[in-house]
Parts: structure tokens; sequence; C-alpha cells
DNA sequence: CGTGAAACCGTCGCCCC
DNA sequence: GGGGCGACGGTTTCACG
């Protein structure tokens, strides 16, 4: 596990940003144990080496007007790995396409997509997903209402195996 | 539409911060167009209004250490409503799902888990979530891979239906 | 919304362990 | 190697026009 070179203080400073990505360095330093330069440093560190990927604010859907959720399954008429990854790319290039993942059973991707409304979604559905080449079947579930939206990994879990395997 | 209260400052605002939460108050006035302090101040208000839930940094999971990515598609005995809320409630405590959405059409619940391996993912379903009260039928897909995950909305979408409706 | 000022913070060089 | 101290420049955040 590539975790494994990384220490208390590093993994502290990942679930701190996690939680909260406007901390100020000195509040971060201070909740970790140390002072502001060499937690600056180990943050700089992180963000090179690719453990943080970015800083996102994270916004209100709704009260944006973002109203529909839906997940689309969609299966391919050929799993070879060119139409697969002619499929994600096609996916990256979609703005309502938020997330996009390939499972294993019997759908091939599941698509996370947004949309302002549903007349918007099957606008997207009809023109885009159902035209584009390869796309065998797609079956959609609206989102009637969301409980947890929490972005990132679970630390505690981590946490939890690190000592466990101590 | 409730951002219809928001002027087009603001949705840039938003946008910039969805893309780069950490980005400086100057530069955001710089990219937005004001000066740092009406910035600043329009920041904060969209924060107390609940546009802006929080900020958070992007952990790569795997680089991490978190390699099983599962959802979980969840069928209820019950769907009364308290039954309902009982259930995401449970969701809300369990630190590897991620996401709990509830779904029209035959399945009520999706969830997104994040877990270091699968053991500890079997650990979870086979101890918790199949053992939840309610919990009539569960079903799993393993994400082989992840071709995009991008998190909040996509603000293009909103500009182009609103100049549109103008 | 902009200007100016004061406090704070990010950042660097240097020294220490 | 990493952590701490001090100082400079930029930033945040006031009060005010």
């Amino acid at each position: 596990m590539s975790a494994a070179r990384l220490d208390p203080i590093d993994r502290k400073i990942l679930a701190e940003l996690q939680a909260d990505g406007r901390m100020t360095n000195v509040e971060l330093a201070k909740r970790v144990g140390i002072s502001a330069p060499p937690c600056l440093r180990r943050v700089r560190t992180l963000e090179e080496a690719g453990y943080i990927k970015g800083y996102h604010a994270e916004v209100d859907s709704r009260e944006l007007g973002f109203e529909v959720q839906v997940y689309a399954m969609v299966g391919l008429q050929s799993q070879a790995e060119s139409d697969l990854s002619e499929f994600e790319a096609r996916c990256r290039d979609w703005p309502l396409v938020r997330e996009c993942n390939m499972l294993n059973g019997e759908v091939d991707f599941i698509l996370k997509c947004v949309a302002p409304d549903l007349s918007t979604f099957q606008t997207f559905l009809t023109g885009d997903l159902l035209k584009a080449p390869n796309v065998a079947s797609v079956k959609t579930s609206l989102v009637i209402r969301s409980a947890k939206d929490e972005p990132g990994v679970p630390f505690e879990v981590l946490e939890e195996r690190l000592s466990r395997m101590a």
C-alpha cells in the first residue's frame, strides 16, 4: 500500500484538508502538532506526489437549480479495450456526466449525471448517450432524494486498519 | 429556480471555487472582475446562504490505499417513510458508505462504498449492511476502473440554459 | 463597490536536531 | 532527513467614502 509511505502526520494533514480544504496553513499546523513551515512543505509534497489532486468548493446542487440526478447503467456492444476507452473519452466530454465507472457484472458502466431539469437530461439521453456508437442499452434511475453525499475517503477506516496491522 | 437570485458574478465565483477551492481571494476577485473586499463579502454570503457547503481537498483514493469501490443496490422490505429514514440514518453512520441515494424503479437505494480492500468491504457487507433491519436484498458491483470522477455540478450547462431563457 | 490601513498569513533562508 | 525561528511580501479583512 502506498499509504505506508505516509507517516501519521501526513495522514492527519490529508484528513484535515479533506474535511476543510480552505483551512489556513497555520491552523492546519496547529491541528497536526507541528509548526507552519514544515507543515506547508508537507502539503506541497503531498500535492506534487499526487496524494492531493485538487481543492473544490462543495456547492449545493439543488439550491443552484440542478434538480435532477440520474444514474445511468450502460451496456456496450463491444468490450474491446479500444471501444471501452472510446466510450470513456466521450463521457469525459459530456458535462452532464459527473462520474463514469466501469463495473463488473452484467452492466458495463455506471454514470452519475446531474442536470438542471428533466428535459435537459432527456435531451442528453436521447440526443447524445443513446446515439453514441457502441452503446447497446441504457437503463436510467432517477434519484428521489439524497441521504448522504460525502466526498473522499473514510480515513477512520484506514487508521483502524493500520493500527490492527501494527 | 433559486439560482435566479444569483447574478453572473456570483455564479462565476461558485464555478471558480468549485474548480479550485484554495484560490486566494485576490486571485478570485481578479477573475470575476471586481476588487477583493466585495468579492470576499460575496463568498461569505454564498457560504452563509448555503450555496457553498464546504471546501474539500480531493485525495487520490487508490494512492492512499483505498483500492476497492463498490456500488451496492439495496432493496428494503418496507418502504414506509420511517423505515426509509431509519435506513438512511444507518448509512450516515457507516464510514464506508460515501453516497446514499434513494432511487425510483425496482431498487430502493444505491450506495457508493469505498474500502481499503475486499475483505474490509465484505466484513461490512455481511456484518453490517446485510444484517441491518429491513434490508431485503443487496446486489453489489465492483468498480473495475474509474474514467471520470468530477465533483460538483456542470456550470456550463446552467449558463447555457440561462442564456437560452434570456 | 472601491480605497486604504492593519493584522494575519504564506513563504523563504537559516540554524538546529 | 525533518522541525523550528525570524523576517519579508502578499493577503485577508476591517472601517469608511
